[in-house]
DNA sequence: ATAAATGATTTTCT
DNA sequence: AGAAAATCATTTAT
């Protein structure tokens, strides 16, 4: 009566397309085709896998002690064949019941044969209207099934349910990279790669990790600017170290260093952009133009947030971080460095600015 | 015990 | 495909 096909579209979607029966019904009920897929494919309704509950039971049995995988996947396992048990007793039943009643029926026709005469399509079509009934029941045996199934894989295997914390270094490592390129947070598939191995996490999970902050970050950033600080200052030796040999490189004609007043705030990305073609242009050989743009960019972030640390001075008392989010266009979303965003296309302009999160 | 933080998933948008 | 946004379920801090 509930929808369970509703409550779980993962799994309509999953199971709608895949099986193709040897015999087609002919109504070709897609909802019943659904959860038939469904339950062959769970392995609820195939061959009966003979010494499937006991070794699953045994295992389950066997000891309660820690919460490692391959007991929570026995117990599982044990639940599952739990739920095919209790289907296939109930299928069995109802079969004999339809049978049943069918006879019943058959019998009662014939007595009444004798008074009157009964034709054969009168029988057909009463056999017909017990076996709808009886399947109708069946279906929804199935639908509470798979409903059952599907709860039970959500209580297993759903990953939320087993989530732990990264180590701390893990996270060190994970916010260095992310405060040190603030501009531009949007890691590589090569840099993604290294960070799980540095982190000892997969690469999946370093890209949950960046979506998760750059969201957050972006949803909240008085909340992130201590952090930000923290981490800035600990980069700050080797990006001003970095930094210091780029301008060297590249000061071999001097570029004047305008150096415009961005101290409180407004400093955006579009500098940083004409910055980077500043360089390169003066810089004369084009050959890894994009790298160096990109290293002195991610050493501008840092340093950002070290002359704001330094320029506080007075670290017991002020302590009024007050930076803008500079690297937040007017749409809230981070500016593109990489791509310079060309004439070809305009279509979008800086429409409804409605961002007010006050929680 | 409740709120905040956090990792993972799902949905929506591009 | 991949990211943003919303949401979920757990862990951690208060």
């Amino acid at each position: 009566m509930n929808g369970c096909i509703i409550a779980h579209r993962n799994f309509t979607v999953i199971y709608g397309l895949s099986i193709r029966g040897a015999q087609e019904e002919d109504p070709p009920d897609p909802q019943l085709m659904r959860l038939d897929n469904m339950l062959l494919a769970e392995g609820v309704s195939g061959p009966e896998k003979g010494g499937g509950s006991a070794a699953a039971a045994a295992a389950a049995a066997a000891s309660g002690g820690s919460s490692d995988n391959s007991i929570e996947h026995s117990d599982y396992r044990a639940k599952l064949t739990q739920i095919r048990q209790i289907y296939h007793t109930e299928l069995e039943k109802y079969e004999q019941a339809c049978n049943e009643f069918t006879t019943h029926v058959m019998n009662l026709l014939r007595e009444q044969s004798r008074t009157r005469p009964i034709s054969p399509k009168e029988i057909e079509r009463m056999v017909g209207i017990i076996h709808r009934k009886f399947s109708s029941i069946q279906m929804q045996l199935k639908q509470s099934t798979c409903e059952a199934v599907m709860i039970l894989r959500s209580r297993f295997l759903d990953a939320r349910r087993k989530r732990r914390n990264f180590s701390k270094q893990a996270t060190e490592i994970l916010n260095e990279y992310f405060y040190s390129h603030l501009s531009n947070p949007y890691p590589s598939e090569e840099a993604k790669e290294e960070l799980a191995k540095k982190c000892s996490i997969t690469v999946s999970q370093v890209s949950n990790w960046f979506g998760n902050k750059r969201i957050r970050y972006k949803k909240n950033i008085g909340k992130f600017q201590e952090e930000a600080n923290l981490y800035a200052a600990k980069t700050a030796v080797t990006a001003a170290h970095a930094v210091a040999a780029a301008v060297q490189n590249n000061q071999t004609n001097s570029p004047t260093t305008p150096n415009s007043d961005c101290s409180s705030g407004s400093f955006n990305l579009p500098n940083s952009g004409d910055m980077f073609m500043n360089m390169q242009s003066l810089n004369g050989d084009s050959y890894q133009g994009s790298q160096v743009g990109a290293n002195v960019q991610s050493q501008v972030d840092t340093l950002r947030h070290v002359i704001n640390q330094t320029g506080g001075y007075s670290d017991g008392l002020g302590a009024n971080s007050l930076y803008s989010p500079h690297n937040l266009n007017a749409n809230g979303g981070w500016q593109d460095a990489t791509t310079p965003s060309s004439v070809t296309s305009p279509t979008e302009g800086p429409g409804s600015v409605h961002s007010d999160t006050s929680n």
